[in-house]
DNA sequence: GAAAGTCAGGAAACCGTTTTCCGAACACGC
DNA sequence: GCGTGTTCGGAAAACGGTTTCCTGACTTTC
């Protein structure tokens, strides 16, 4: 047997096979092995082709860990989620590994739970994997405290941001989102539209709010009453729409913060003898497919995109991990996914002065 | 200036402190250093006080790729979704990210999307990164074919199983959660049991499916009608609960394959004047918050613990990489979740003959 | 035919940490 | 005052790659 006196652990069937073994069986020293693995200095085509198909045959791997040692880099990126991940989470994080997959680097998976202390450790143990760069993200778009100062590495965050403006971070144009929804409820003649959604502590819930309230404005109307602020919950949305439907009978559009809610206004407005769209269109927010679709019927919604922000936040990362940094807040337009719940009513409303800018 | 000739990169603010910036500063050796922090060799108590404090002023991390590199291990998992990441993995990627960073693991996420150049492409990278075990997940519980054979590092699956029976899977119980929906039907007074759920040729809605029918033949009763076979929609709840009423008006309980189909079931059955649980009762499977909570009234629901599954199957695969390994198919319970939906009537049923075992 | 130049591939340093081995200093007993 | 043991801490090898430098063989040129 040759002088193999590398600690064998027993558990193990043989131990990875190294450059090494690769040089030994292709009768080179390793330093050649790497240039043919590299395409690296001059080696005859014949030498090279020999040591390809050693480490071909012995289905060889380079340790990562040692190329990482001496390069420097380890092509590897943490994705730290504040908050637990969840439904807004993973198609960002989806994007994310997408992007980052094609540029060959690993994902390393960290779930802070809200806690900051289990947010600091995760920081501290990427550090220590060396890890290239990270990615924050989080259920909020709120801006949160940056996760550290002075890091060696650069962190982009996503769907969350840094109250820090010299932070890079992707977040989803929601004002624009909320703007399109109003937009389209004018276009198909809405002009009694209703605002119903969370929690008014909640950063997403004012500023969807605000910007309704803004966009009604420019075309020379009012919110058919006060926003409703309540839980992001189908039974708020139940709620809510009594409410509305006791104290304001002639709402006809009601724009809601989020797909469970306006789920639960059209099951409130249906049990109401109300008709959708045609009594009353429904826009909903978030895009998710299992609300949207499984509503009755199928719910017009904003979507975020937050796959494709994800991949744009790991593109950022890419670049600065290159050198090129793009601090600053960068926003991502949401888009309007029509559905029939706003489906042109088949009575439809009288022409109104046409809203100013509507196209 | 000290010699230091480490490739600077430039992008770099100051690179990562090294255990040789700590030697210097504390006065001793990069080898009293290590000691130092690992507590090992003989030390005065002054000195490994002085190291202690010099790498605490310096921030200094341990570079994990040299540990890695000179220990073979690296203290990584690789978490390979066949499947999309979803409703189903999440759960479980969280509970097996939470035991393994109990161990001082870190998780890489890998999305292999359905698609096997996918997975051999990230097995690779797996390998290549030497990470000590891999979790293997999927959205369905169907069997697979091995993701390799003859790997050097111990591979656990969780939800998903693998055909070779030598390997270790963790699977849900999910014919012994039926069972648990049939007995409660039953418990609670309900003889004429219909059976709703996903696609035929689903592994899930068989397995289900049939011991359902089973429990009831221990009861000595039969499934009202075969089981009805469609999607995991609420558009085929809604769908099947008509074709039901229309065929079978004396049905008193709906046991159905997801929250989804029991949520279609009971909008159809209110649409329908049915009361829900007065006039059948409903159970769903999945237990899946937004579905189950969002119906009207709540779902009594089939949990399969997904996250504790997860925990259990990063608890396998820690114990198979030091060196006790559990091969073979492991079983997790499910739980029944009761809520409105199965509350005893207002009006009883008549007394029947007591089902059999019925506690 | 000798000097110069090119090409192929080997030897060794290096990355950052751990661990083994060894030597120096000191206390102690005789 | 000299061997012996103990304690402390340094030197160096090892992990698995990459890269630089260097040497030897061959080719070219005058």
């Amino acid at each position: 047997m040759p002088g193999r006196k590398a600690a064998e652990r027993p558990g193990n069937t043989g131990r990875p096979v190294t450059i090494n073994d690769v040089a030994q069986l292709a009768g080179v020293s390793v330093g050649t092995v790497s240039k043919a693995l590299n395409g690296r200095g001059s080696l005859r085509a014949e030498t090279r082709h020999r040591v390809l198909s050693a480490a071909e045959q012995l289905g060889f791997q380079p340790n990562r860990a040692a190329v990482a040692l001496n390069s420097g880099r380890t092509y590897t990126v943490g994705m730290i989620t504040t908050d637990t991940i969840g439904r807004f989470s993973i198609p960002l994080m989806m994007g994310a590994e997408d992007a980052l997959g094609a540029g060959e680097m690993s994902v390393f998976l960290c779930d802070a739970r809200d806690d900051p202390i289990r947010e600091q450790y995760y920081l501290r143990t990427l550090l220590s994997r060396r890890v290239d760069g990270i990615i924050v993200t989080g259920r909020r778009t709120q801006a949160r405290p940056p996760i550290g100062t002075g890091l060696p590495i650069p962190v982009v965050y996503a769907f969350i941001s840094s109250t820090d403006p010299r932070d890079c971070s992707v977040v989803p144009d929601e004002a624009g989102g909320a703007h399109k929804a109003v937009d389209h409820l004018l276009a198909v003649g809405r002009r009694r539209i209703a605002h119903i959604t969370g929690p008014e502590h909640h950063h997403s819930a004012t500023v969807r709010a605000t910007a309704a309230t803004d966009r009604l404005a420019e075309a020379g109307l009012r919110l058919a009453g006060a926003p409703l602020f309540g839980e992001w919950s189908e039974a708020w949305g139940r709620q809510a729409a009594q409410l509305l439907l006791g104290a304001n009978a002639e709402v006809d559009a009601v724009f809601c913060g989020s797909d469970q809610i306006a789920r639960g206004v059209a099951d409130a407005l249906r049990a109401a003898g109300r008709r959708v769209p045609d009594d009353v269109a429904l826009v909903g927010f978030d895009n998710w497919d299992v609300m949207a679709l499984g509503c009755q019927p199928p719910l017009t919604s904003v979507d975020m995109e937050l796959e494709k922000l994800g991949r744009t936040a790991a593109d950022l990362l890419l670049a600065a991990i290159n050198g090129e940094a793009s601090p600053g807040r960068h926003t991502h337009p949401c888009r309007l996914v029509i559905r029939d719940s706003t489906a042109a009513s088949s009575t439809p409303a009288p022409a109104l002065d046409s809203a100013p800018g509507g196209s």
